[in-house]
DNA sequence: ATTCATTGCGTCATTATGACGCAATGTAAT
DNA sequence: ATTACATTGCGTCATAATGACGCAATGAAT
């Protein structure tokens, strides 16, 4: 099927293939270069991007179709997907854009057609490993590449507002539980496991305070090796250890009541 | 209009209204005789429960028909409404049971027909002040009423377990904001807030130390008066500081990073 | 007048936190 | 080869927060 054979079938069979009204669009985050990255999509014929996001099959399970958008745009099977807030204003939805995105390719639409009525669009953020993913755009767009969470393009819509939401909600995720696993390879050292925190919580923290906070959680394996290739002295390398990562997910790390 | 009429409005015209596959759920929480309460409405011939909820107007922000289905149980205008969780497993919506329902009014439905079709909702808890509501119930329902959290009787599909994702967001909430305001009279005593948090908690506080915490957020204000009537030593009576309060909202209470 | 559950106010040892010092390391510059 | 320098590992110290508990005061019920 050609692209636009594809956007042929999602316009003309979408209604019987979706629940209506109701989308998903995902908050991928990345981390690279000490840097915190989202994935974001191009559109096809102007210069604005959006988040990845589709529609719920009618006997889909919501989450399936997050875990479906993600796998389609990144190429993984993640477990750390969740969903944190549904954007449902009214207004959200700019039915004139679509139909005069959808006449460059030859198709007109009548106020009635199901991709122009309003839609809720149930957000999810997950946390990947950015070395990992193979951006891949999906049918309506012709780029995915990842953006740097505070130097994003124009976005589409509210698109942005679901951003900010999105790492509000890792901060607070951030005070509560482990945060780590996943955006950073297999192995890494200290200074970048706080870089990560620093950028999430865009806050500057104490080296050797952090170190000694994180380390009294027991969630790290210190290992023997060292980086090498640094202009400096060679730093530990680190890796989660995943039973008792998995154990302060569930149980919080303390702290409160 | 009657109430039948109400409801054969709802079933015919329903689909012209409202937003199709959407509704919200409202987890309403109130604090009384010492117990967390939820809100809860009966049915109107078989003997389960279920949570207040409804559907969106086609044109409304869904925050605003959680808002309009809270003001219609309880009269309330809360401003603690918090979107939770959306919960959207094809299987939570059960087409028989509400079929069979309505036959009991002499409606006959087909497969097709928009109220039985799958249905995803997101959930809101609110927590108001147990002594201001005037419960109501709505159209399909015979009765509303107050039920002790862990108390509860049957409920209709994944109700039960709405009530348990908005106790956790509740209990997660405690740790990084404060609670209280709305689910506790204008005044209170420190013992009726501790156990509050205990019983959200569901765990036992050591009352001196619950005191000092609390009182380091500076969130309270201690007034002259003392409780009267009670079989031993009187305690004070506190309010919250309304400016702070909303402060340490915002804010949080410090903790984490 | 006495009893007794409960309250207000405190102590004390332990742990967590924030701010910072210093020697060791390893690449890069000289 | 020697030195410079940014960065790391490991530590100290003062202060704040926490958990466990003591004790006298209160005030309705007996």
């Amino acid at each position: 099927m050609t692209k636009s054979e594809a956007i042929n079938a999602l316009i003309h069979e979408g209604r019987n293939w979706f629940l209506p009204s109701l989308s998903v669009d995902c908050v991928i985050f990345g981390f690279h270069d000490n840097q915190l990255k989202v994935l974001l999509l191009k559109h096809r014929y102007l210069n604005i991007w959006s988040l990845p996001g589709g529609f719920i099959y009618k006997d889909e399970p919501v989450d399936a179709a997050a875990h479906r958008v993600l796998k389609e745009r990144t190429g993984l099977n993640e477990i750390f997907l969740h969903q944190f807030h549904v954007f449902g204003d009214p207004d959200r939805y700019d039915k004139e854009f679509h139909r005069n995105d959808l006449k460059r390719d030859g198709i007109e639409l009548n106020d009635e057609h199901w991709i122009l009525q309003r839609f809720v669009t149930i957000g999810y953020y997950s946390l990947v490993e950015f070395s990992k993913v193979t951006p891949a755009p999906d049918t309506l767009s012709e780029k995915c590449m990842w953006w740097e969470i505070h130097k994003t393009p124009a976005l589409m819509i509210d698109h942005r507002k679901i951003i900010d939401k999105a790492l509000d909600t890792l901060r607070i995720q951030l005070s509560y539980q482990p945060v780590g696993y996943k955006l950073l390879p297999e192995k890494f050292t200290m200074p970048e496991l706080q870089r990560l925190y620093e950028t999430i919580l865009d806050k500057k923290l104490d080296r050797r305070n952090f170190q000694r906070k994180i380390l009294s959680f027991q969630i790290l394996r210190r290992l023997t090796e060292t980086k090498k290739g640094v202009a400096h002295k060679a730093p530990y390398l680190f890796s989660f250890n995943l039973k008792k990562y998995h154990k302060a997910l569930r149980q919080g790390l303390g702290g409160g009541w």
